[in-house]
DNA sequence: CTATATTTGTGCGTATGTATG
DNA sequence: ACATACATACGCACAAATATA
């Protein structure tokens, strides 16, 4: 089971690779509605990427308004 | 007596600074095996530095298996 | 048993510096 | 010049574990 992973040569941002693999898990129900979304920490830790990468990947969902994030809490799937 | 302190230009990066002192500090016999070290919060005021650069400066020497950190707690040295 | 204080654990907000394409 | 990405470091807020009154 390999999950999704990122490729930094790809012309592809990171940031908006990490995006895409959120924003499909959400959709797919993996990631549900009112749940938290994985941490930045945890998403640094998961794709090895900077903590500013993971931010700019959740500033996207948010953006698209499918997560909202709370200060010191999380960022949470909004419901539908 | 001034102790050491931390230089912020530096090109070492503080917690690694504040690691080394408090490295030297074990091994010097100031900081003894299984008593605990000064708290996050203690280093903090002590160095003026902010709490995830201390809390990163002890993961150093948890990583070099100096100390170890309980939840709730502290940090202790590790007996030799 | 309850309440409070202390300490570590976690999570986000923000800013700066460096390096690369 | 600009966007991307990483590393460092400041801060705030709340949760969880522990110790003590």
């Amino acid at each position: 089971m390999a999950s999704r992973t990122v490729d930094p040569l790809s012309s592809v941002p990171v940031y908006r690779q990490v995006a895409a693999i959120l924003r499909d898990r959400i959709e797919s129900g993996d990631l549900e509605p009112d749940r938290p979304l994985p941490s930045e920490t945890h998403l640094v830790q998961e794709y090895g990427i900077a903590r500013g990468t993971a931010r700019r990947a959740i500033e996207v969902l948010r953006d698209e308004g499918l997560v909202v994030t709370v200060h010191g809490r999380g960022t949470y799937v909004k419901p539908r």
